[in-house]
RNA sequence: GCCGAUGUAGCUCAACGGUAGAGCAACGGUUUUGUAAACCGUAGGUUGUAGGUUCGAUUCCUAUCAUCGGCACCA
């Protein structure tokens, strides 16, 4: 960072100094619990800082704790941070006699003549700063967890402990963060899933979600409306084997690049693999029939089940799973075809979160790997193409250089959980290599066979973990048009039950998803149960309602209503529920 | 897959080297209720699974499965 530069009265600057600072005296009460420890780097990340080490054991709660309370001490003292800089060899050979074998490597792989180095009380590490200027500027910190990391992330490396820690300027803001990280937990959708009766999950289908009556409601509401969403806007649907002989996986090049993260299993003299993508049928089916220009572009949307062996580690609730389907589907177009059906995607993508009201916390623009396949001139254009659209959609949008598909660049949509974890849902990949291994052709308007591009694409992405995010994103309290129950009707009582009975029965009659709670229970006792149910709306009806032909509404957030005729309350429901995904122009 | 933690009744949790306990839910009864929990009673568990140590294991040890926090992975 340039000195010179910086605004030092930046709030974002000096919390990045605190949280800095607080890496450092971390592994200074570290180094004075455990001697023999080796050091790592301690990064500075949101919301914190964390640093890797070699420890001689394993740590556990009580010690950090422990780590705590030593950190505590040397921030009362409060040591000044003392900047130095040293010779590359200087430097090697000091932290050679102290047995930092990580920190020479650091050294090692540092082009200058110099390193900087701080010194802290007792601590010295090499690190290029900036830092407080005294301990005590770093008072409000927490320590939150220990996790192994691989030193440089590489699983071929040795394991470290990490310990992660969140530092802030005031108590006040600590306090806060910490309050909000107890109010994510609440929204946890693995937590909601089962409160809320969606989901559940059993040891003998690690991974899989089993859909309990009112989970699969909401799921086959979001599959039907990207369903009809595609069919309008000029999309085929078609539904494809589970799974296929390996011949097939060589071909599209799963065999050799995706293998590991398949389900492959013997079938006489021959191995079968489970499906983990529906791109492979697709390209079958657009190759079943001979294709005009006139016939492109050729829309194919498939909701199919996919399984991917994920490693056991990497499984999450509804967001990493082995079973999902997606509102996948493949575009075969021609190359001019590439901008005018990305500009659209980009729109049906917008459209489509805008009425979850959700936000991408991120967009990657995906370039050319290295070991990219096909020729350089397609790559150039294909990825001008992503960026002009991209950026004529006013996506503030992130480059991940070298990170495309070895087919082709994509553009990936990253959506935030409770807990800040990003996940991928829509995402908007260019191929020009599995038409190539297919060798798909359509016949241009010169009479000559050309292989058409091929665009992979999905909104939602995982229906499974669309599903994840969007539980956290309301907390469970869907609007009427995904509550998997949108009233409840509630008797007072025994005088009621033919009453409740027709009303019920006319709100199913409308198509309202209504439940009938004539339970020998207090009306009380009914509405807290419907209101941690996180029902939308609660009918009761009592002698007056009957009298009147009537419901007493209460919503959900808002509470009493009064009462209206019943016909008049399912008016109001259903256009309530009257929500689509506005088509793109 | 790797490091670490956790696993007790349907759910949330307690206990502990001496044959497990509560609240809610369930079931039975009383009550017939006006917008977030009526009252009484009953039943419910091979303490994830498999071994081992021990007179005795839910508790200690080992393995294994699942889940959780990270790392790595993520077409």
């Amino acid at each position: 960072m340039d000195e010179n530069q910086i605004d030092r009265e930046d709030p974002q600057y000096q919390l990045h100094c605190i949280r800095h600072s607080a890496a450092h005296i971390m592994a200074h009460a570290v180094q004075d619990l455990f001697p023999e420890s080796q050091f790592a780097i301690g990064p500075v990340i949101k919301d914190g800082f964390y640093y890797d080490m070699d420890l001689p054991r394993a740590l556990t709660t009580e010690d950090l704790e422990a780590i705590e309370k030593r950190m505590k001490e040397i921030i009362k003292a409060n040591n000044p941070f003392m900047h130095e800089e040293w010779e590359k060899d200087q430097a090697r050979t000091w932290f050679g006699e102290n047995k930092q074998t990580f920190k020479q490597e650091i050294i090692d792989g540092i082009g200058d003549e110099k390193v900087s180095i701080y010194k802290e009380g007792d601590f010295t590490d090499l690190c290029a700063g900036p830092h407080v200027r005294y301990t005590k500027q770093c008072k409000h910190f927490k320590l939150l967890k220990v996790s192994g990391a691989y030193w440089r992330g590489d699983e071929k490396n040795p394991m470290l402990q990490r310990i992660y820690g969140t530092a802030w300027q005031t108590k006040e803001e600590l306090d806060k963060y910490l309050f909000q990280l107890e109010e994510a937990a609440k929204r946890d959708h693995r937590k909601l899933g089962k409160e809320l009766d969606l989901v559940m999950f059993h040891e003998y289908a690690p991974g899989a979600p089993f859909w309990l009556p009112k989970g699969q409601t909401i799921f086959r509401i979001l599959s039907d409306k990207m369903r009809n969403y595609n069919l309008r806007n000029g999309y085929v649907e078609v539904g494809t084997p589970q799974m296929f002989r390996k011949d097939l996986w060589q071909t599209s090049g799963h065999w050799d690049h995706y293998r590991e993260n398949m389900f492959i299993f013997d079938d006489e003299d021959t191995q079968i693999g489970l499906k983990a993508m529906n791109c492979p049928s697709h390209m079958l089916i657009f190759k079943n029939e001979h294709h005009s220009y006139r016939d492109l572009p050729m829309r194919i949307h498939d909701q199919g089940v996919l399984h991917r062996n994920e490693k056991s580690g990497a499984l999450s609730g509804l967001t990493r799973v082995r079973k999902f389907c997606q509102d996948d589907a493949h575009l075969f177009v021609t190359p001019e075809q590439v901008e005018p059906e990305l500009r659209t995607l980009l729109a049906m993508a917008k459209n489509t979160y805008e009425v979850f009201g959700m936000k991408f916390s991120k967009v990657y623009l995906s370039t050319r790997p290295d070991d990219y396949m096909g020729e350089l001139e397609m790559w150039n254009q294909a990825e001008a193409s992503l960026t002009k659209v991209i950026e004529e959609a006013g996506l503030n949008y992130q480059i991940n250089a070298g990170d495309g598909a070895f087919y082709g660049p994509k553009i990936d949509f990253i959506i935030e959980d409770a807990l800040g974890r990003e996940w991928q849902t829509a995402t908007v990949q260019l191929d020009f290599q599995l038409p190539l291994r297919f060798e798909l052709k359509y016949i241009a308007q010169d009479n000559s066979a050309k292989t058409p591009i091929v665009i992979h694409r999905a909104i939602y992405g995982s229906l499974e973990r669309f599903m994840g995010v969007l539980i956290e994103h309301y907390a469970g309290a869907f609007p009427t048009w995904l509550a998997p129950v949108q009233c409840h009707v509630i008797n007072l009582g025994e005088g009621q039950i033919d009453y409740a009975t027709s009303v019920h029965k006319a709100l199913l009659k409308a198509g309202l998803r209504s439940h009938l709670d004539l339970r020998n229970e207090s009306v009380n006792y009914k509405i807290r149960e419907a209101q941690l149910q996180k029902i939308p709306y609660m009918l009761v009806v009592g002698d007056r309602e009957m009298e009147a032909g009537t419901v007493s509404v209460r919503a959900l957030r808002e509470g009493n209503q009064g009462s209206v005729p019943i016909a008049e309350f399912i008016e109001r429901i259903v256009s309530e529920a009257d929500v689509d995904f506005a088509d793109p122009t």
